[in-house]
DNA sequence: GTCTATATCGAGATAGAC
DNA sequence: GTCTATCTCGATATAGAC
């Protein structure tokens, strides 16, 4: 082995050690962020949990807070764009007038789908439930500030719907929202309690199709 | 003065001066932790804004954490209490049958009259819907087994939807929940920033004729 | 880049004087 | 009951060796 290889090599392996372990950070950080909250657990628990050192949290990341707002980043970017494929491709469908139904279960199919037992991304959608109530102050102004996903979703309420007032269709769009980030496994727990075992999450199909017959009910009410 | 009256009203002075130094703690924690959360606040901070002793919290209520605890349930119990009286006159307006726009009324008529800019308790109900989520785990154990006030109100949905089967029933009472439990003032500032300054929760007689609309309408569906 | 050891801080809780 | 001073703990962040 010439040297020159020897150091390429050598920095690959660096590289593809470096972006394992901030991976492993970086998902450890998220499922138990999830399933704990945010001040429930501790940069040792990650790193612990993650099976790295104590020091990667800071040295990749920066710091606790600066993970949890990277997921946040990585999740919703992700969710905003599954949402975003399908109201585009709902507008294809209709000459850029997709029904309301339509408009609706492009905005909610996403983050359902993501709920399913068997979903990769199930532990994210619980984050960024969680991280929408519980995060950091530059989450919170986030959510507040940025609302640019949300208006692509408003202005085909409103012109799936003309003759509503724009304030109601806001109102009941926050509604929708508020249905959207109740599903969190705490809830779904309570609600089992409260059902004795009649309502079950698993079947998101059946869930998403409820969800939307309520609240396209709601917007037509 | 006799040592006698002397000592009863030494007494008495304490007993109020107690009640009222306990009664600064509770409203100054409440107010703190509905603004800015639990996790963000310390006993420091709490007794600065009440202007009484750091050790008060501790002494009155045991812990943070019980002190948390203490205030959501009493004003849980509080919010219930308006809640099934509500239900109750409902019940005795329609021979134990009531409709079900009026058990959805008595559902979210209390706390969206606590939400009323000028009513008392308006941080109460912030502070209530911010302990759910981000509340201690005895909190969410209080939660999870307890949901013997919601079930009078699935009880009479049930009743006044006969037709609906149980599994229904209890999804949009979820559904309904999660309307409910989106009411924060985060919330409330991200909707009007999206609408433009277009929508306003002042109105809080027009917001509660709005979500009874939506769920009623989505109950129907 | 990784890891250990440690600095530093802020928190909740409490002992003991008054 | 109240208050001050303090204890103790657990957290994040980081310096410095390898």
């Amino acid at each position: 082995m010439s040297p020159t290889t020897d150091a390429a090599s050598t920095e690959v392996e660096a590289a593809e050690t470096e972006a394992a372990t901030k991976n492993l950070v970086f998902v450890a950080a998220e499922r138990l962020f999830a399933l704990h909250g945010f001040q429930n657990v501790s940069v040792r628990d990650i790193t612990a949990a993650a099976g790295v050192n104590l020091a990667s949290v800071n040295y990749h990341f920066g710091s606790k807070d600066a993970l949890l707002f990277d997921i946040f980043k990585r999740r919703t970017a992700e969710l905003n764009r599954e949402r975003a494929k399908m109201l585009h491709e709902a507008n294809d469908r209709h000459d850029g007038n997709p029904p309301l139904r339509e408009v609706l279960a492009a905005l909610l199919t996403p983050p359902l789908r993501w709920l399913a037992p068997d979903h990769e991304r199930r532990i994210s959608l619980q984050f960024v439930i969680r991280a929408r109530s519980e995060g950091t102050d530059e989450i919170r102004n986030v959510l507040k500030t940025d609302v640019s996903h949300l208006r692509r979703f408003s202005d085909a309420l409103l012109r799936a719907r003309p003759d509503l007032s724009p304030e109601d269709v806001y109102w009941r769009l926050h509604f929708t929202l508020g249905m959207l980030h109740n599903n969190r496994f705490a809830e779904f727990d309570r609600l089992n309690v409260l059902s004795e075992g009649q309502t079950s999450e698993a079947d998101v199909v059946g869930l998403l199709e409820r969800m939307l017959d309520f609240a396209e009910a709601g917007f037509n009410a």
